[in-house]
DNA sequence: CCTACCGATCGGTAGG
DNA sequence: CCTACCGATCGGTAGG
């Protein structure tokens, strides 16, 4: 008379592993290669699957950028909040923001904001427009941030292209960091809000 | 009995002429939609030819890439020693420097940097070696000046590491400025080296 | 999610 | 530099 729940569960969660590791390898492939240097078929088989497969889990391969990008801002956005949640001085929060950040773009597996940032050019125009909303509340976070530091005499110049510069310098460092080099991630985040911040020496 | 000389000169320039507004309209394709977004029948339709005919005057696509990368570098280069041979001190030469460098990814038609720095990732690693190559001397003469303002006092913090974190903040504009909005390129230079020097609020 | 396939487009080439 | 073309690969689909 009708289908078992017992076998519904379980089915509906591999479908939803299965959607997840598809944007987990999409994500990997899509930072090395490029939007458009990664096929349908490299995707498929770093997910051990068959060509056509992934679409029975997306429309297009689009779909499947805008998905990568969307998880990359939701995660990014929730641990933007977090630190900027916490009662420190400003000076303090932004060598936090910065570590976050960091982590956010260069720590293993973390290759969903990267491709936000380094494969804007391959959205849809529909698409940018969707994401750049929710993109706009992730820099409010880092203004509000900077325009604290500002108030508290830290921090000179125009306060949306100071915030503009600040993020450039950080998300930039996705194409020259290495992870296990010669800089930690915490010296790295120490030493550009030492560079950032005035008064401080 | 010999070829004429009067007629090998002029379409010696003609050749040259096609192959340098190959190298434009590729840069700018490039830039806007990535190398692996850009078939080279697109190359062809911009430059007013024939989908065979870039191969006339390059033996591959990637090796239009290589020469679109490697004229950015030259230029780039250029201008960057231009501003490193004048008798200033340090901090002014920031503010220059600086304002270099956003002229060469940020003027009209000036895409040949951006595309080196956007489309790293299209490059053969063979490629890679040799572009990396003149790319060493380029970062070399920022560290000069780099090196100059910490012994200043101007600028806490590792050397290399603060080198890139500014040059990270400068390339990023690429993706964020636009020619003819609120920000001039001067005022941008100016905040920026406010931004990065340490007692000279 | 697999099988088998499609039409379109790709980089590149031979011959002139 | 054009003409005419090639084999490979692309994103995507129908049917199960």
């Amino acid at each position: 008379m009708s289908v078992p729940q017992r076998k519904a569960r379980p089915r509906r969660n591999n479908e939803s592993n299965r959607r997840e590791e598809l944007l987990r390898v999409s994500a990997k492939l899509f930072r090395e290669k490029g939007f458009d240097g990664t096929s349908i078929r490299d995707i498929s088989a770093a997910a051990g699957m068959h060509s056509g497969s992934p679409f029975y889990h997306f429309k297009t391969k689009q779909d499947i950028l805008v998905a990568v990008m969307e998880q990359g801002l939701a995660e990014g956005l929730r641990k933007t909040e977090e630190v900027m949640a916490l009662s420190l001085p400003p000076e303090q929060k932004l060598t936090k923001l910065v570590r976050t950040q960091l982590g956010t773009i260069l720590e293993e597996g973390n290759d969903f904001i990267p491709v936000l940032l380094y494969d804007w050019r391959s959205l849809t125009l529909a698409n940018r427009r969707r994401i750049v909303a929710v993109k706009d509340r992730y820099d409010a976070l880092w203004q509000c941030l900077i325009d604290d530091l500002q108030r508290a005499g830290h921090m000179p110049g125009d306060a949306q292209l100071v915030r503009l510069l600040i993020l450039g310098a950080v998300n930039w460092a996705g194409t020259w960091y290495r992870l296990g080099g010669r800089l930690s991630l915490d010296k790295v985040a120490e030493d550009a809000a030492r560079l950032f911040l005035q008064g401080k020496q």
